[in-house]
DNA sequence: TCAAAAGTGTTCTCCCTACACCCATGG
DNA sequence: CCATGGGTGTAGGGAGAACACTTTTGA
């Protein structure tokens, strides 16, 4: 019974690829946790991920993670950076793929695994395993660059949303505040978004109309080039 | 006599590092390639690049093949990408952890393994072995990202340099021409370049005044958040 | 004196910003 | 009738884009 049955010329490090996974709920940014339950670091928060297959890309591997985590099938979802600090797993040596994934919240059912996971706001991050604060932070970062590329909005709103949802997303990720005429001006300009006949009561104050991104337009500027400034 | 000596419970892929170096020779934006000596894809060109050691960062791997490459102990890189994909190399599973360097073709003296090294100007690449192609493709697509953000003269060009240079520069890396009076004016008003009092004849026609950046003058920028449209 | 390259300034337009008023609803 | 939140428009400033003339030098 030979337990080490991989072997090679040289020393090969082991491969994880851990996931990021941004929601929205409509007030704050959050982001998903689980809770260790095996040495090192046992009951700390950690990212989701996990070792990658030896069939599987990382992108695969990273899917396969968020459906194990949400029980979600698809999602978008974007590789940042690979961490391979000889010393970040004290096991052996581990370097880790990072991606971040948005998911609508309100789709999110719970996984295999979701046991011992849960929903952080992202300024409300306990501790983390191993380096995971820093790819957290580096997530973050790339997120707050994609914003102005990508309507990241699309991946993280229901299909249908207001204009002062979309703005609370923005300012949640950003950290910034805006004023609430020029933030509709600017997105209505861009001329992704299709206002629809319908309404719906966000507070109990006044009614206010629903949005859509429309992809199509979308998919036509992004074709030209486009930035978004904020 | 065990050549296999490295053993472990879970199949573990080889890293390497590979790098895209970006120079600029005053005309064309080059990258740096690789003959290679052996099989697989023996005689093809390809990036630098190597297997990672059993104790340095990816990081510090790229820097080491740098140094090989180009005997530079010192340039900007950045990690981009990592290619995973199962198959990409034919002997065993291998990711690769891609770095893009920016240098100064007039330091580069040729490193010691720089025998089958060569220039190549970025759009007369030959056929790359692996997936180096698509690794070039996404290398320039980064390059052309950070330009916006990161003021790339300064790690491609000489240490004084003309507006001309700088703008011929941006023009080979973008793709695209710009109007010269308003390319000034839109760097100048950066506040990042000091004008020297001194000139040179980059032409048989008229003198022109030289330039360097101000790293100071781009730091407090950087703090403050800025980019540059083009 | 002509061709080629470098230096310089103005106008127009558009987008971003700051900002104020009206309307509808629930209490 | 008032507080709260949503909808809408305008005036001013700044930056980018288009654009032309002058100067210098070598042939």
């Amino acid at each position: 019974m030979e337990s080490k049955q991989y072997c090679y010329k040289y020393p090969h490090p082991a491969v994880t690829t851990d996931c990021v996974i941004f929601g929205f709920d409509g007030m704050n940014l959050k982001i998903l946790l689980i809770q260790r339950g095996i040495e090192p670091y046992k009951g700390k928060w950690a990212l989701p991920g996990g070792f990658l297959k030896p069939d599987e890309s990382a992108e695969e591997g990273a899917l396969r993670e968020l459906k194990e985590e949400t029980g979600l099938e698809y999602a978008y979802i974007e590789q940042f950076h690979t961490y391979s600090i000889p010393n970040r797993d004290p096991r052996e040596r581990v370097i880790t793929i990072a991606y971040l994934a948005l998911v609508k919240l309100q789709k999110v059912k719970g996984g295999d695994d979701a046991v011992n996971a849960q929903w952080f706001s992202v300024n409300e991050v306990p501790q983390l395993a191993f380096d995971h604060d820093v790819i957290l932070r580096d997530a973050l970062s790339r997120l707050r660059e994609r914003i102005h590329f990508h309507p990241i909005g699309y991946d993280l709103l229901p299909d249908k949303f207001t204009l002062k949802e979309l703005q609370t997303l923005y300012e949640s990720v950003l950290g910034v505040h805006f004023d609430r005429r020029n933030f509709a001006k600017k997105m209505l300009h861009l001329d992704i978004l299709t206002q629809l006949d319908e309404t719906i009561w966000p507070t109990p104050k006044r009614e206010a109309f629903l949005f859509q991104f429309n992809l199509e337009k979308y998919r036509e500027l992004k074709q030209r080039g486009f930035r978004l400034e904020f």
